[in-house]
DNA sequence: CTAGGGTTAG
């Protein structure tokens, strides 16, 4: 008995020396040789032990797979923990794959052991990498069967699976199903909501998630904020970041990166900088999102000149940083320095995606080199999207184009979007300042008889901290009477300053018949006019809107600006508009 | 041994 006492508490000391080592252990070599003298002790048939051999070399950073695989096989029966830990493992590596789930139908047909709550978050985790909707279903189903689907860890792998997999609804049901929401879920769900820009419902779920009492960090304000840049929520966003400095809330990098997009995205550039400028360490990401809001508002040297500072400060940048530099060259036409960075990117082994190649498309072409830019079209290794085509159609109008540039564009464009009415109307518009009358009513008759569906201008405004939505010829808004009646004053003052309604630009939008009133009912002149009855004098109106905003109501924002004395600020679908006194920062070039 | 976050052309 003293023997067995001495024995066991032997074991205990040396599975505690093990698990000491290997918790210092700094790479797979020392591992091997911890690993090595396991075997000679009589502990070498100790779980345990091998069990933390496994963990490591499955889990560590500088650990290696296929040692824990091949460990793992020479298991004989293999415990929970150890199966949970290969599963874990295989789901971290950096190409996510099915292999999680089949070493999960591995333990299934074996039997044993049963699955718990670890075993199912790291699969569903697994499955929410590789966005594997039916695979997830499967587990959720499991949750049930095996009495898991209480776990708030269950719920919450559940709930971020099928925001992944973008269905809102799925991930709604979970959450709406939990009966205790701790942080984690409350994040999860606004998160979800906010990347697949549902942003009016992520900021409504954030009220709703303090009204509860749950007080948000880091990662709940990171997602909040990012729905505040999607939706141009600049008021909000500025309450958050004030909310953010009183909490005390850690600024780290992800919610840095959050508020430099948003101010960057809502026209307040140097609030971006200013955040920008005082983060201790940036990334990839945080430069980037600096260089591509510097790049939407123009300042062009400013992000040529931070590309190279980042450069020098020896961050890599990826692909988003190069579309960043690629659309800064564009907008001011620097076709060399253009060529110039496209090498670069090259040279540093980054693959040009389909924006790189649009965003040198939009460079030729607004630098009049439209023959050059559908050779590279041409000549591109991927099959050009109909982006592209676009916008080397919208670099024909400015120039004298061969009509093989024109004819090419416009048939693959119509073969890619046959019902889409924006490319009959782009090309109707091209056709017309060709003088192609022809081609023009041609457009038009195929776009009748295909029933090709419009995509409805919507324009967005912020009153209050609520962000108020209008479509095109919109009636559902509580205050629709009083927004009709604004709308009317507005078109008369307007009309009175000598505005003459450019009938050629609504053909942007809308069939012919509904020409008239479909002009002055474009999304953001509700908005504006909502804006202008609700907000008084020395208040910035602001609107976000999806589309380009077209020529008429560009004339008419500008006569506003004046008429009425107010600063507008208008977010186009890509860049943005600063109407004062009569003009815009655009130069009326967009 | 578990969960939630940031940047992407026109």
């Amino acid at each position: 008995m003293g023997m067995a006492a001495a024995s066991s508490m032997t074991i205990q000391l040396l599975e505690d020396a093990i698990a000491a080592l290997i918790q210092r252990c700094p790479d797979m070599r020392t591992l091997r040789q911890i690993h090595a003298h396991c075997l000679k002790f009589p502990i070498s048939s100790s779980l345990f032990a091998i069990s933390k051999v496994l963990a490591f070399s499955a889990l560590s950073p500088s650990g290696d797979i296929a040692y824990a695989r091949r460990l793992f096989s020479q298991i004989p029966n293999p415990n929970l923990f150890c199966w949970n830990t290969l599963i874990r493992g295989c789901s971290l590596l950096p190409h996510p794959s099915a292999e999680p789930i089949s070493i999960y139908k591995q333990m299934l047909r074996a039997g044993t052991p049963r699955p718990n709550t670890f075993t199912l978050a790291f699969l569903l985790k697994a499955c929410s990498l590789l966005s594997a909707f039916l695979e997830g279903l499967q587990l959720h189903c499991h949750a049930f069967k095996y009495g898991l689907h209480a776990s708030p860890f269950v719920q919450t792998a559940l709930l971020n699976l099928y925001t992944k997999c973008e269905n809102i609804p799925s991930a709604r049901a979970v959450f709406d199903e939990i009966p205790q929401r701790n942080l984690f879920s409350w994040s999860a769900m606004i998160g979800g909501y906010a990347r697949v820009g549902l942003v009016n419902q992520a900021l409504q779920l954030f009220r709703e998630m303090q009204e509860a009492g749950v007080v948000p960090d880091e990662v709940t304000m990171a997602s909040v904020i990012s729905a505040c840049a999607k939706a141009g929520a600049l008021d909000l966003g500025r309450w958050l970041h004030v909310f953010i400095d009183r909490k005390g809330i850690v600024l780290d990098l992800e919610l840095s990166t959050a508020l430099i997009d948003m101010y960057a995205k809502c026209g307040e550039i140097h609030k971006a900088r200013e955040v920008f400028d005082g983060m201790p360490v940036r990334d990839t990401m945080a430069w980037s999102s600096m260089i591509v809001g510097l790049a939407i508002h123009g300042h062009v040297r400013d992000a040529l000149q931070l590309f190279s500072a980042m450069m020098d400060s020896k961050v890599a940048p990826n692909h988003v940083t190069f579309v960043g530099v690629l659309s800064a060259c564009a907008h001011s036409g620097l076709v060399s320095d253009g060529r110039r960075y496209w090498s670069t990117m090259r040279h540093m082994g980054i693959e040009p995606l389909m924006e790189h190649y649009g965003c040198m498309v939009d460079l030729l072409c607004r630098a009049g080199h439209v023959e050059e830019a559908f050779s590279f079209v041409k000549d591109m290794p991927i099959v050009p999207n109909s982006v592209i085509w676009r916008t080397l159609l919208a670099g024909c109008k400015n120039t004298r184009t061969s009509d093989e540039v024109v004819e090419t564009a416009a048939e693959k464009l119509l073969e890619m979007g046959p019902l889409n009415a924006e490319n009959y109307v782009l090309l109707s518009n091209l056709y017309a300042t060709r003088c192609e009358w022809d081609k023009v009513s041609q457009m038009r008759r195929k776009m009748k008889e295909l029933g090709a569906k419009v995509v409805p201008g919507c324009s967005s405004t912020e009153i209050d901290g609520f962000v108020h939505e209008f479509t095109v010829a919109d009636d559902t808004h509580p205050e629709i009477q009083m927004i009709r009646e604004a709308l009317r004053d507005i078109t008369e003052r307007v009309r009175r300053a000598g505005h003459e309604p450019s009938t050629s630009s609504v053909l942007h939008d809308v069939v012919e018949e509904e020409k008239e009133s479909a002009l002055c009912e474009h999304s953001e002149r509700l908005a504006i006019a909502y804006s202008l009855l609700k907000t008084k004098s020395p208040a910035v109106i602001k609107v976000v809107k999806n589309l380009r905003v077209c020529l008429d109501c560009h004339e008419v924002t500008k006569i506003i600006s004046k008429v009425y004395d107010r600063e507008i600020i208008v977010r186009d679908r890509v860049r943005f508009h600063r109407f004062v006194n009569g003009t815009c920062s655009c130069n009326d070039f967009w």
